[in-house]
DNA sequence: TAGATATGTTGCAATAAATGATATATATTT
DNA sequence: AAATATATATCATTTATTGCAACATATCTA
């Protein structure tokens, strides 16, 4: 039996619902499956009784979420007890995401690392993704999440936190889609060189792109540059032109019923999501508390 | 963090000897000591001060140790509020193991077991391992441990304990392995047609052995069919002949230093060793209790 | 002081386990 | 009756674990 099985359990003893449970964890239904099959058994016996429709806790799964929820709780208390023990961790520590990652992995790193050390301030900074890498060189932050590029410099440490397909993007609108030369049929009669394009002004989704056109010896027809992730599903969604995110983008956006995902070959490399330092600040008490904190 | 790796840790604790631990858990030190270093990965804080020559727990070793017997000492307590609140399992499982098997994972098994079904009495039988899956089949024994033979009848069932190899001993005495026709050396200029072996009377060693002999177009010269490994090891040791029994034998035989392994290609394919009882019985709540109990 | 021994760690190749995408089965809703 | 929602089974792929052997270093012995 081991933490994060505990962890899920308890959370699915709540929510009573798996897709909903392997979503908050990220990972899939079926994963999450599992996990509760081989609680089961472990212990030996039924801990939910499922039909395809509903989830109920039975009495043995009562009992179990009791213990659970005890040991967790013990668990906590003795990481706290570790780092309240020496000196406390005072300080501050600051922090540069997309707001595409402050949606989706924020709170799950940021909330347990605040009961862990609650007197750390985080300071946050969200923005454009592009530039974080070189915030954090030049000493501006702390920490970022973003994404890996091909080449990292030796000097940087990165932890993976999630992969992330990036995806071309367009209108759901039939009429708008067709407008911009795009039916959503077939990839080879589009003309690349004329659609319309809503791309970033640089960083790693960019340079993607830029080396997904060459590869098919065309030119992207830009129709504008935007920062941020979030601005270009919005420009697609109202039908100014094909764009291109890390498909967790759509997945957070209030817009995802407004755009579709477009089935090209080959696809571009997946974004690498993902906490970068400087490998020297690890040596920080604070930082190395951070980056320690991150579940593997 | 997992209970297995509080278990690891307390016992090492307890040890203070990477080795000794490591035996008692039939893993490698290795593997000890990355799990180790994972779980001091994970909590932050070295738990070991360990030089080459000593182990020492550190102050948040300590700690952890309070916290580790505390947390395991509960989910014993889980397990068996969880047993012991319906009927208390009462009844009796008959096991029949090689005497092998008896010495090498009986205790860590039953100890366990016992501890969470102490109204289930064992009957224990050691016994040569060949007859071991016929006497199950016949209904003389509920469980056996045995060796996996290739075909498994699809009514058994079968649960991995342990791998080891098949190995062929010689005595370690240079002289009566010389006088046996067996140096050290080289295994081509071995006769095998000449060798005295001393072999099971049947079972699975015996068939991979008879199969061995047939590849090289060599019939084994029988010098003794003996019933039980610890009587081929013995007879080996005294310079009879050559043996093959599972390695096991040999690294829990008070003869260990008499007689020395082989070095032979191809090797004999391994003995895989685990537990055996009738599909049909895992029905049995005492069973299936029992089954489940050996830790995957 | 030099060699032998004991003991924990690391590199590497082989094995085993975990995972997500997809397909499937079945209950509920429309 | 068709469509939808939901948990699970299957399969290919990725990731993690393991043991062996080599290594490094501390202690013992002569």
């Amino acid at each position: 039996m081991d933490t994060k099985s505990l962890q899920l359990f308890s959370h699915l003893a709540q929510t009573l619902h798996f897709g909903r449970t392997s979503e908050a964890f990220h990972m899939s239904p079926s994963t999450l499956s599992r996990h509760i099959k081989q609680i089961e058994n472990e212990i030996g016996h039924v801990l939910f009784n499922r039909d395809n429709r509903s989830v109920q806790l039975t009495i043995e799964g009562e009992r179990f979420n009791q213990y659970a929820l005890e040991s967790l709780s013990q668990w906590r208390n003795f990481r706290r007890s570790l780092t309240t023990s020496g000196e406390q961790l005072v300080g501050e520590i600051s922090l540069y995401c997309s707001v595409t990652a402050s949606y989706s992995f924020l709170y799950d790193i940021l909330s347990e690392f605040r009961g862990l050390h609650p007197k750390i301030e985080m300071k946050l900074h969200t923005g454009d993704p592009a530039p974080a890498l070189a915030r954090v060189m030049e000493g501006h932050e702390d920490i970022a999440i973003a994404a890996r590029p091909n080449n990292l410099p030796s000097s940087m440490a990165f932890k993976r936190i999630a992969i992330s397909p990036l995806v071309f993007i367009a209108p759901n609108d039939v009429n708008a889609a067709q407008s911009l030369g795009v039916s959503m049929s077939a990839d080879s009669k589009i003309n690349w060189n004329q659609v319309p394009m809503i791309l970033s002004e640089e960083g790693i989704s960019r340079s993607r792109v830029d080396q997904w056109f060459r590869q098919r010896n065309a030119k992207p027809k830009i129709y504008a540059q935007v920062s941020g992730n979030e601005a270009i599903v919005s420009m697609v969604s109202l039908g100014f032109g094909i764009g291109v995110v890390p498909k967790i983008v759509i997945d957070n956006s209030p817009l995802i019923d407004k755009v579709s995902i477009m089935d090209l070959q080959p696809e571009l490399e997946a974004y690498d999501v993902g906490l970068f330092t400087l490998k020297k600040n690890l040596a920080t008490p604070i930082i190395k508390a951070f980056w320690q904190q991150i579940n593997r």
